[in-house]
Formats: structure tokens, C-alpha cells, sequence
DNA sequence: ACGTGTAACTACCAAATGGTAGGTGTTTCC
DNA sequence: GGAAACACCTACCATTTGGTAGTTACACGT
């Protein structure tokens, strides 16, 4: 997915990420990528056969960043004090790193949810079940609370993650104070300390 | 908004609203809408002079029937126990006997985001600052936590039950177990449960 | 009986879209 | 040196799209 790939192809990946991201597929012509990309349409698909594989090359580069940086994250929060607060934020930074990443995401879960879901259950399936496991062990342990649903619990997260980009901007608007990005990282503070208290017990 | 209105308007503000959610602005056809109405692209462009107009007036629609729906909600809210439930359920029912207006919200967020931004914060603004307000009182009292970031945590409730629709589509995929109206009521359990447990210092 | 406004229609159009056919220059390998 | 293979190009096409022009059918108040 990362591997080899020639340097026009990824340029085309990069751009298409962004206007989809901003504009959707369905609003994102190849005229506009080619543009960007500095080559004509024509060329554009001879990269990528048709508008629908360059959406799945572009979805597929996702995931697979995603895939990489997964395991990464898992190993290091394995170990150390406040493992929950460094898995979260390890998350979140990966999509605050680069916003079109959540957008993307929303928007092909909503275009194509059937599809979509099916990928997404795939590269996030098994990191779910994980930490699914992690949480019913803290029940029986007695660290966490027992009225957690742990299934809903964790797509909570995700869609707290992931909104937390569009809360932000929200944020902005009817609040003031602060840019952007400076919400994002209250949106993001609040959101985790929110995830932490409803999951532990209050330490005796 | 809601008022009087031709029955034909009505009903292509309907299924407008629907196929802008399910396929987006972009991906929606005046053609397409015409044919599920029963009637000629051109009659359809009698009643709404372009697709931007018909836009205006499905998001108006949708803002409409919130900005009516809001007072009675926060003036039933007003007494009885449990209130923070209720205002919590209130809102997100709202969501629930129609998933087409989150989809349809979080579509316009991402698609003009500053346009929307600015008149979501004109239809929604002052019920947050209102509840801002209850947030700082119920600090002030003791009975809320000193560390809720008010702001974040009221825009952290929105994304909560926005994206709690396409939490349960992951749901079903994922976990499996249920079918999605029934996990849109486990989402929303557990993001209420979250929400509670979170906001309220635990009682002594 | 007659004009007026409404709500629909047929016929049409310019622009944009995704995609194809086929050609051109350059690099690479035998 | 020649032939692939590659990466790009120009020229073109069918279809769809949002939108316009002008017409017809009908209800209604005078």
C-alpha cells in the first residue's frame, strides 16, 4: 500500500485524498486532480483505469498508513503508567496530523456504508476485539466500571475521535476563542477525560 | 419553514432530503428527484429556481423543525428528576425517528463548512450557551466536576449523538450481534451512560 | 365569457464529466 | 541499434447535468 508506488502515482493519491476529502467524490472531478497534479486528464488514467480504483487506491493508501501505524502504537502502549491516555492520543494524532484522514473516513462510511464497513471492520476488527478484551478483564478485575457496554464503548471512541475534527470547527463558530487546531486539542482533552471517568471506577 | 406550503414543495423537499443524505448534494440529480416525485425536471425547477435553491430550503426545513421541536424539549426539561437524561434522550430521538437529518447535518458540516458552521451556530447557539450556563451553575454548586471544559464537553454531546447513527452501522459489522436500530439504542445508551458519569462528581 | 395565475408539460441547450483511441518522446534492456 | 515498456500527450466521444423557452390545462374571480 505505502511500498513501491512511482512518484506520479502517489502525487495523484496525495491530491485526490485532499479533494475528496473537501470536496467528496461525487463534487471532485479528474479535471481538477490533473490540474493540481500538473498532467492531463488522459494521463491521470493511465495511472488509474478508471475514477472508481483511483477512490479505492486512494482508500486503500489510508488504511494501509493506518495499518502501519497501528502496531506501533499498540507495542509502545503495552507497557507504562497511563496506558489508556497514551492510546487515545496516539489515535487522535493520527488523524489530527492530517484532518482529511477523519473527513475522509465520515465521508466514505456515509457514500458507501455497506462497502465501507466491510473494509473498516477488517482493519480495525481485530484491534476492537482486542481492546474489547482489555476492558472485560478490567471488569472482572474491578477497575472498571461493570455497566460499561465495552462494544459501544469503543465505537464511541472512534466516533469521538474522528468528530472531534468537526466539533472543533463547530467550536470555533459558536464559542470563539481560539482557532482551529487549538479546539481540536480541547476537543480532544475533553473527549478523553470524558472516555477515562465514565470507564474507570473512581479510585478509592 | 414548516408553514404553508404546496404539497408538491412538500414532497420534494422530502425526498430531496433523503437522497441529498444518502448520496450527498453532488451526488443527487434534479432528474433523479423529479422521478421519484412523479414529475418533469422542469416542474420540479418551477418550485425551487435551482438545485441551490432546493438546497436552502431542505436545510431550512431541517433547522425548521429542530427550532420547534427545541422549546417544548427544554421546557418539559425544565423540571423532574433525571433531567439531564431526558435532554440527552430528547435530542437524540430527534436524531433517531429520522437518521436522513444527522447524515444530512454532518454532509453540510463537511461540505461548506463555513456556511453551515454559521447558521447552525445561529439555530443551535443560544441552546448551548443556555446549557453552558447550567454546566458552570452545577460547578459552582459541587455537583459538577471542577475539570469539565464546558464548551468541549457540550460539543463533545452533539458529535456523541450525531455520529451515534453511523456508530451502529460499524457496530453490526464489527461486533455483529443486532441489527442497527437496535444498536443506535445501545450507542446512545452507553454515550449518555459516558456523558452522566462523566459530568456529575460521583455521590458521596 | 374572459383574462389571470398556477402548475404542469415538451423540446432544447451549453457545459462538464468519465472515458477511449491513438500518437509521441524517452528510457531501458538485449 | 532496435524494440519494448513507460509516461505522457492531443483529439474526440457519449452521456448526464443544471437550466431555459415556450406551450398547454385548469381553476377562479370579475
Amino acid at each position: 500500500m505505502v511500498g513501491e508506488m512511482s512518484d506520479s502515482k502517489q502525487r495523484i493519491i496525495a491530491v485526490a485524498t485532499q479533494r475528496f476529502a473537501t470536496h467528496g467524490y461525487d463534487g471532485t472531478s479528474l479535471q481538477g486532480i490533473a490540474d493540481e497534479v500538473g498532467m492531463r486528464k488522459p494521463s491521470l488514467l493511465y495511472h488509474f483505469p478508471s475514477k472508481e480504483a483511483l477512490r479505492e487506491a486512494v482508500l486503500s493508501d489510508l488504511i494501509g498508513r493506518w495499518e502501519t501505524t497501528l502496531p506501533s502504537i499498540l507495542a509502545r502502549a503495552q507497557t507504562g503508567p497511563d496506558r489508556f491516555a497514551f492510546l487515545f492520543d496516539e489515535v487522535a494524532q493520527f488523524f489530527q496530523e492530517d484532518p482529511a484522514r477523519a473527513i475522509l473516513l465520515l465521508r466514505e462510511v456515509v457514500d458507501r456504508p455497506v462497502e465501507t464497513r466491510a473494509r473498516l471492520a477488517e482493519a480495525i476488527g481485530p484491534w476492537l476485539v482486542l481492546l474489547k478484551g482489555a476492558i472485560e478483564e478490567g471488569q472482572a478485575s474491578g477497575r472498571v466500571r461493570d455497566a460499561v457496554d465495552a462494544e459501544a464503548n469503543l465505537i464511541q471512541y472512534i466516533v469521538s475521535v474522528v468528530g472531534a475534527v468537526m466539533g472543533a470547527h463547530l467550536g470555533t463558530q459558536v464559542f470563539g476563542g481560539g482557532d482551529a487546531p487549538a479546539w481540536i486539542l480541547r476537543q480532544r482533552a475533553e473527549a478523553r477525560r470524558m472516555a477515562q471517568e465514565s470507564l474507570f471506577k473512581p479510585r478509592g
